[in-house]
DNA sequence: ATTACTAGCTTCCGAGTAC
DNA sequence: TGTACTCGGAAGCTAGTAA
C-alpha cells in the first residue's frame, strides 16, 4: 500500500528521529548523508525527491535549508512501518510436521506415567496424559531436520527427577495440533534421554489420540507444534 | 547496523508472513514477485541473494523450491525493524518557538481570570495561571506557521462558556517549556477568538513568567510547547 | 508448470564541480 | 561553508527465453 521509495525510508526516519515531524530542523546533506550510509549528493536527491512527493517541506535558512516532515510524509511512514509490523506479528509461529503413525507405546508410556512427570503434566500442562505416547515417524529429511532443532524453542519444561534408583531426565513440551485442528490439545515431547532418534516424534494428548481422532498405525498424520508465547513457563538449556 | 538491503525487506517480510520463520515454505518466484510489486525474475534474484547472504535456506521439492528464513536471516530483520521502531518513537514531540516579549498583560489578563476558565485551568491543568498573559511576538515566518498550525494538535482543552450577557470562546492549552527549561510548567494558548494574529503567542503559568526566568519587554524567548500525549484528556475541532 | 540466465533499460549513487 | 548540477558507473529491474 505504501506510495513511498524503499531507499527513502532511512532518510524519513532520520528526519522525523531530529524532530522533523512539528519543527523545521536544520539539517544539512553532508549530515544527512553521513546517517543514512548515502553521499552528500544521495541525500540532496533524496530531499528533492521526498518534497516533489510531497512529503517534506524546506524553507532556505541563510545558506541551509531547514526541512519539515508534512502529514502526507508521515501518514506514508507510519503506514509503511504499521504494515510491516502487522506482518511480521501476523507471521504464524507454528512448526509443521507429517508422517506415519508407527506403535510405540511401550516404553514412553512407561516414562510418562511416573509420578515425577504426572504432577508437571497435570501443573503445567493442564491435563494428565492418556497413558501412553503416539509415535510419529518422519520420513521427509526436512521435517527431520525440523525435529533436531525443536528443543531449541522456548518450551513448557519439565524438570528431571529421581527416585533413588536413578534419575529421570527433563522433558520438553511444546503444544500441537493434529491433522488441521482434529484435534488442538495434543503435545509434542522433547526427552532429554532421546538424542538418539531425529525421525520420531512423540506426542501425547488427554485422550487416546487415535481413537480421538481415528487413526491407526501406518496412517499418515499432520502435526502442528505450535511456538507462540504460550509456551514458556520456564525456558532451559 | 542493520546489513540487509533495503530491496530485500519486503521479501523477507513476506516469507515471514508465511510462516518461513519456522517452516521450510514453497513460495514460487511468480507469487512473491507479485506479492513484493516487482517480476518473477526479480523475486528470483532476491531468494539468490538472500540465499547466498545467509538469510534464507532453500530446498528442492520437486520442481519449486521451499524456503525458510534462517536465524540470522531473521534477527537481521527484527533488528532493522526494532532501530526503525526507536527512532521512530524516541522522535521528540516538540514544537520551537523563538520571539521577543512583548507587553500584552491587559486583555488576555482579564480574560483568564474569568471564573468560567479559572475553574478548568485548576482542574484540567492543575493550577491557576498567574493573572496575566506573556505575549510573545513571532517574527521568522517558519515559527508564524507553526503558530498557525499549533491548534490542530491534540490539546488540553477548555469548554467555552455563557455569563448570560455575552458568550466566552473555548481555549486550548499545550504544555510548554520556556528557554530550555528554565521554566517547565508552562501552558501556550490558542483562542477560538484569535485567529487574527498568528505571529502573537500567548503563554501562562502559576507565577509570573517574567520574574520566574528574569526576562522583560523586548527580551528574545524561547517556548517549547510539549506536543506528546500528555495533552489530550479531550480531543476538539 | 517451475527457476534463473541474458540483454537492455532505468534508477541510484558517488565524484567532481558550479554556484 | 552550503546545495545541487552533470556524468560515468554500479545496482536493480523487466522482458525474453533456456532448461
Amino acid at each position: 500500500m505504501p506510495e513511498i521509495k524503499l531507499q527513502h525510508i532511512l532518510t524519513m526516519v532520520q528526519l522525523l528521529s531530529k524532530g522533523a515531524r512539528h519543527n523545521f530542523v536544520e539539517v544539512t546533506t553532508a549530515d544527512l548523508g553521513r546517517n543514512i550510509g548515502r553521499s552528500q549528493q544521495a541525500a540532496s536527491k533524496h530531499l528533492l525527491d521526498l518534497e516533489m512527493a510531497g512529503y517534506i517541506e524546506r524553507v532556505r535558512r541563510g545558506q541551509k535549508f531547514a526541512v519539515r516532515v508534512t502529514d502526507k510524509g508521515n501518514t506514508e511512514i507510519q503506514s509503511l512501518f504499521a504494515s510491516l509490523k502487522s506482518a511480521l506479528e501476523s507471521a504464524p509461529a507454528a512448526i509443521d510436521f507429517e508422517g506415519s503413525v508407527v506403535s510405540g507405546m511401550g516404553e514412553g508410556a512407561y516414562y510418562m506415567s511416573l509420578e515425577g512427570y504426572k504432577k508437571q503434566f497435570l501443573e503445567k500442562l493442564g491435563y494428565e496424559p492418556y497413558p501412553g505416547t503416539l509415535n510419529v515417524r518422519l520420513t521427509d529429511p526436512v521435517y527431520m531436520n525440523a525435529r533436531r532443532e525443536l528443543g531449541r524453542h522456548p518450551s513448557i519444561f519439565l524438570e528431571g527427577f529421581s527416585d533413588g534408583t536413578r534419575t529421570y531426565g527433563w522433558v520438553k513440551c511444546y503444544r500441537a495440533s493434529i491433522n488441521d485442528g482434529a484435534m488442538e490439545n495434543a503435545a509434542v515431547l522433547v526427552l532429554e534421554r532421546t538424542h538418539y532418534d531425529d525421525s520420531m516424534l512423540e506426542v501425547i494428548a488427554p485422550v487416546s489420540i487415535k481413537d480421538a481422532v481415528g487413526i491407526k498405525n501406518g496412517d499418515r498424520i499432520k502435526v502442528q507444534v505450535r511456538i507462540d508465547n504460550n509456551n514458556s513457563p520456564h525456558q532451559m538449556p
